[in-house]
DNA sequence: TACATACAC
DNA sequence: GATGGTGTATGTA
């Protein structure tokens, strides 16, 4: 608690440093904040024809007031005033540039660093693959429309609360993913907001990916609604030449393929690695392909025009920043490197470098969930719940799916934390490791209680719990397995002596296994066996 | 290790 | 009157 009053007491202070300002700057400041309540899909497609400024303007009206609202101001305010620091910061480097000898050659020498830097990485540039990036179009709307065609031509978007996604006739209107119901509502009166169906579209999404797999076997999806692929194994299988023409006429034939199939149509970027495929799948949306050719040259120059917001993983915060550095593309990331390197960590600005040249990982792999982190749920209340009764039920419903989630994956977890949103939006999470692995519903509930009450009194309108350091229950349980006899193995819960096949043991653990003679097994032999191994070692030993 | 923030969809 | 859920990565202390 300590922690969270003393941050709010310095941006009290600096906000009445900066009431002292004039009026330019609190115009400015408004603007920022309309921006930043038009939410982070402005730049999607089906906006080309609105009046950006008009919707920009409704939004804020309707959200004015709320808490909602204090709460974005507040943010936008702190960011600002983040961005007039690194200003001045550069203010500084600059005076110091123009009369300080030692600070030129420094200067000097770090931009040769970056030049090598910049040397080798377009040397390792990997141009022998063709990457696809795969994008269904609005897809849940879409899959909507399927079931239901007059949805087609009405103003429609999916979700609860908050929407999902909206199709293109909604999108006119301004009406746009992450924008609460109630606003999309006074945008568009007469829009139509249906109910999430997630299992239905998973059906949909299995299907396309069934389409593709004749394609790249070894596809990628992204999420539910994109996949990456490799195409150049499946051009080479058929002799195709890897001219523009050909892979266009490849793509082609794909996406008239899955919209004639499942009644999806979808985007494609063709490009020489994810990076660059994701953008170019999002130049032409909706049902159209880009390709970006996979050439050096042609590439840096695609990329130099580029808005920096373009790139997967510079978002609202990091473009205002950089804005603030009067950066707009990629080229003015490149043109502006020496002094970024000064401004950002060492690993933010080796990706601005990077992803500024066009760079990117051609690996298209699934690991599906054998590289999972994390697994969690949280809930938002209609109304806030204070400390109490009502609200620890709440957790107890909450580690109860936490743990169904878990025992699907066959999963079990060392740390545990959990999540509020106090009423007035702010987060905060608490996090424990664990002395040992936990997966049913009572461990659960038992850990996240006893750090939940460590918070009382609250009044909040979110609770989550989410469960990390991960593992799989039969691997561990087989890890610490002895192998008493040949051909036989003996149950690390009961000790009988079991047969060596991984059915027989797993089926006796399933039945031995209750929580209390685990914790005292794990107890006993943590002194002997090493708590952790690596997940390739025993996936190795499942392997054999 | 613990926590906050940013980001994507 | 009113702004979601799930998961990952990274910076900082």
């Amino acid at each position: 608690m300590k922690q969270w009053k003393s941050q709010n007491e310095d941006i009290e202070k600096e906000k009445n440093i900066f009431d002292i300002h004039n009026d330019e700057d609190e115009l400015d400041y408004e603007a920022t904040l309309k921006r930043r309540l038009a939410g982070p899909s402005v730049l999607k497609s089906g906006q080309e024809s609105v009046d950006q400024e008009r919707i920009n303007e409704i939004i804020y009206e309707a959200s004015k007031g709320s808490k909602y609202f204090e709460a974005e101001q507040k943010r936008d305010l702190e960011l600002r005033m983040r961005i007039e620091r690194v200003r001045q910061e550069v203010k500084e480097y600059y005076r110091k540039l123009e009369h300080n000898n030692a600070f030129q050659k420094e200067w000097a020498e770090r931009t040769d660093q970056i030049d090598t830097y910049m040397q080798e990485l377009q040397s390792c540039r990997d141009l022998s693959q063709v990457i696809v990036h795969v994008d269904c179009d609005a897809f849940y709307a879409s899959v909507e429309e399927l079931r239901n065609e007059k949805l087609k031509n009405i103003p429609m978007a999916v979700g609860k609360g908050v929407l999902c996604t909206a199709n293109y006739m909604a999108r006119k209107f301004g009406v746009r993913s992450a924008m609460p119901e109630f606003i999309a509502k006074k945008l568009c009166p007469e829009l139509v907001v249906l109910p999430l169906d997630i299992p239905e579209y998973a059906v949909k999404s299995k299907e396309i990916q069934n389409l593709l797999l004749e394609y790249d076997q070894n596809l990628c999806p992204a999420s539910i609604d994109e996949v990456y692929m490799n195409l150049t194994p499946y051009m080479n299988r058929n002799k195709l030449n890897k001219d523009e023409d050909t892979m266009q006429q490849v793509i082609m034939e794909i996406r008239n393929k899955v919209l004639k199939i499942t009644g999806v149509s979808i985007s494609c970027g063709i490009a020489a690695n994810k990076l660059l495929a994701k953008i170019a799948s999002n130049m032409k949306k909706p049902n159209d392909q880009y390709l970006v050719p996979i050439e050096a040259e042609v590439i840096e120059k695609f990329m130099s025009k580029l808005p920096t917001r373009r790139i997967n993983g510079i978002g609202r915060v990091l473009e205002q920043e950089l804005l603030g550095l009067d950066i707009e593309t990629c080229g003015d990331i490149l043109n502006n490197r020496t002094l970024l390197s000064y401004i950002f960590r060492e690993k933010t600005f080796q990706n601005l470098i990077q992803c500024s040249l066009g760079i990117g990982s051609t690996i298209v792999q699934d690991f599906g969930d054998s590289y999972r982190k994390s697994i969690g749920c949280e809930i938002t209340f209609s109304n806030a719940i204070a400390s109490g009764g009502l609200l620890e039920s709440k957790l107890q419903a909450l580690c109860q799916s936490l743990a169904e989630s878990l025992s699907k994956r066959d999963l079990i977890a060392n740390s545990i934390s959990v999540k509020i949103k106090t009423d007035t939006f702010q987060v905060h999470t608490r996090q424990k490791n664990l002395r040992e692995y936990i997966f049913n519903d009572t461990d659960l509930f038992c850990e996240a209680l006893r750090l939940l009450r460590m918070e009382y009194p609250l009044r909040i309108r979110l609770l989550g719990v989410r469960a990390s350091k991960l593992t799989n229950k039969a691997s561990y349980i087989a890890s610490r397995i002895k192998f008493s006899k040949q051909n036989s193995v003996s149950c690390p819960v009961c000790r009988i002596d079991l047969k060596d096949d991984l059915a027989v043991v797993n089926q006796h653990i399933d039945l031995c296994l209750n929580t209390e003679t685990v914790k005292k097994v794990i107890d006993n032999e943590k002194k002997e066996i090493p708590l952790k191994r690596k997940r390739n070692t025993i996936d190795a030993f499942f392997r054999h």
